[in-house]
DNA sequence: GCAAAAGTGTTTTCATTACACCCATGT
DNA sequence: ACATGGGTGTAATGAAAACACTTTTGC
């Protein structure tokens, strides 16, 4: 089978690192290999793009057979290349992470992998191959983004209160914020919907709930509002 | 010839942005295409990877050959994957960009350009493949990564003035800066070191020389210092 | 002596920080 | 009634912005 060779000689894959928030943790969605190499070992998903697919494309594939999402957050993030990042060949890989709403997926195990799992950011030590380093130029690269887009809400329901905001922030930017600055600044910025509408069931006042808007995002931009964190 | 063949049915080059600055503008170094496709027009330099060669060693290989240069500012920037972006096959491009004093480089012909050429970023409009849109990725983060790191002087000699220090963030950020202010905040950094040796030749006041001190840099950063223009 | 760029401080303005108490709900 | 998080404003501080004149050199 010369394809299976040819491939190895050359072949490009995507890894896809997906961000999700549980109101507590930063977690990855993992795969446990069930095939040599690294067979029994945790990954990040991915797959060889074929050679009609464009690399958006493929990272999208790979989210989508896993979580049933489409139309998410997805970005590229960098690519890795050492000649022997792979023992079975020269194989780079194009890393994407994306940013999606945790409560939003029904996990399917895909062919590749034996078992699929949410894993808390803070508690993976190691990966096969050298995802650990992929999933930390990830990590580093969702803090600068954090701070500069709003891309935040991307890990959040639809509607959600300010302190679950501000507590994503909190755990991805590893710092306490003052919760009054936080709301003086987040609301300021005028890119939120109120939508009156409360909480409910917390033994506690319950929290307004609020929408992101893009509209209002863009309109703010265009007006000089600059999204700083 | 199957491995001609193997090699573009799924191959990945690495092409360099290789940014100088003569004082005035923001320039790239071009090579004009000697073969087809794209033969006779402008292209960024680059250069299929070898099937044992790391990609950043890829990247330093296509910057040595053109200037000469090795041990130069260079860093991965994206990777363009789209399926016909290479008349020929299917072929992704990884990014980089290098910042060099332009004053070191003697041009060499490499075999695969008929003519190297520096050229004005501002008088581009049209490149070989999807090399624009690479230019203008490149050169975005360039913009990025000039207001919150000391990148920039890897683009002007060892000594320089302020003066010329000022006019580079002018040129590449495309907004013009306050003189006094410029001075107290990159001065106020300490990562300079004040050369006490004055410009010559110059039909005015000659400037006090500068250069950059990388440790000082290192020192300043672990006292809390945020580099930020 | 004139042209050309170098060099230099202060005031104003605005954004960031620090900080503490009352409110609404469930148990 | 008490525990829990929700919600609010002001004063102090520090950083960024605006601004104009004197100095040194070559010609």
């Amino acid at each position: 089978m010369p394809f299976q060779k040819d491939i190895y000689k050359s072949a490009f894959s995507v890894d896809n690192i997906i961000f999700g928030f549980d109101g507590d943790e930063l977690k990855v969605l993992l795969i446990k290999r069930s095939q040599d190499p690294y067979g029994g070992q945790w990954a990040l998903p991915g797959d060889i793009v074929s050679p009609d697919e464009d690399l958006d494309a493929a990272a999208e594939r790979v989210l989508k057979q896993l979580t049933g999402l489409q139309n998410v957050y997805l970005e590229q993030v960098y690519t890795f290349g050492k000649v022997d990042r792979h023992p079975r060949g020269r194989v780079i890989t194009i890393a994407y992470y994306s940013l999606i709403n945790i409560a939003k997926v029904k996990i399917r195990a895909a062919s590749f992998a034996e078992e699929v799992s949410w894993k808390a950011v803070s508690s993976i030590s190691t990966l096969a191959f050298d995802h650990l380093d992929i999933m930390e130029t990830c990590r580093t690269r969702l803090r600068q983004e954090l701070k500069l887009r709003p891309v935040g809400f991307e890990l959040l329901p639809e509607k959600f209160t300010l302190t679950e905001l501000q507590r994503l922030y909190e755990v991805i930017l590893e710092q306490d914020l003052d919760k009054r600055n936080f709301r003086k600044k987040i609301l300021g910025m005028s890119i939120l919907n109120s939508l009156n509408e409360y909480q409910k069931g917390v033994s506690h006042r319950p929290a307004m709930l609020y929408s992101f808007d893009p509209e209002k995002y863009r309109v703010a931009t265009e007006q000089g509002v600059i999204f700083e964190i």
